[in-house]
DNA sequence: GTTTTTGCAAATGATTTGCATGGAT
DNA sequence: ATCCATGCAAATCATTTGCAAAAAC
């Protein structure tokens, strides 16, 4: 499977004429196997590990460049760091701020309402996703 | 109407045991002169306008304890510094993935859905919102 | 008078940039 | 051979921390 979604990365590369790199395949491997939020720092040491000399430059470079392609959504957390999210299917986000711990949240909502009014003042739209924010239960128990 | 919000915000600050100091009600009302989205830096360049020597660190604070007031709202926007909002009535954002700019999304939408499935998994949900992301008119015209 | 807040300075953390080298096409 | 991508180092930007002095209660 690893195999196969490199094959298709690769694909998507060529498709628009940019470069199939060692560094591009593992970063989004890497996001595979992470399997969950992650941010440049984690993929970072995950790749690194396999692959040591990677820089974090690249990691920040190629994290963006999924996104265009589709592989990775940007998880907006209301946080001061930017997160990443493999799972690029329709889902949302709870968000403790406390410990900044994020969970899926999988409950349908349709956001037609909302991107039609994001159209209605001249924007294209990519994703729409939804950020609850919280208490997760481990802090409220600790305060 | 400055006069009538500096003390409904010394009241709640007294409510709770906190002091009333005429930092935190600047920068109160610096939110709310601003009127939109903004930033600790850009809090910070209005109220030392009116007010030198106050420190960033102060502002940091301030915004935060603001938030647990209900006065401002943490707007997640996906990106990687931290943005709030005077307007404190729901409503959602747009953000542009090129310049960065945030729109407000005036557009009805019911979450009860996605903060009950955030609560069945343990969150004390404070707010939920709806973050749409793409390209604005303008970036989209440079594009 | 007691305790909280502030200001300052410095530390930390995240992300970006510039430029020369190396690698993919 | 060409041009894009990488690595390195350093710069930049946002945010946080520690502590002594000032201010609110």
């Amino acid at each position: 499977m690893a195999q196969l979604a490199d094959t298709a990365l690769a694909e998507a590369l060529r498709a628009r004429g940019l470069r199939v790199t060692p560094q591009r395949l593992a970063i989004a491997r890497a996001v595979r196997e992470l399997d969950g939020h992650v941010t440049a720092e984690s993929v970072f040491g995950h790749v690194s590990a396999g692959m040591p000399g990677v820089s974090l430059p690249t990691v920040y470079a190629a994290l963006e460049l999924l996104q265009d392609l589709g592989v990775v959504r940007r998880v907006a957390t209301g946080g001061g760091t930017v997160v990443w999210d493999g799972r690029v299917e329709e889902h949302h986000h709870a968000v403790c701020r406390a410990c900044g711990v994020i969970v899926d949240v999988d409950a349908a909502l349709d956001p037609a309402a909302v991107t039609a009014a994001a159209q209605a003042a001249g924007f294209v739209v990519d994703d729409a996703q939804v950020v609850v924010r919280g208490l997760c239960s481990a802090c409220r128990r600790a305060a």
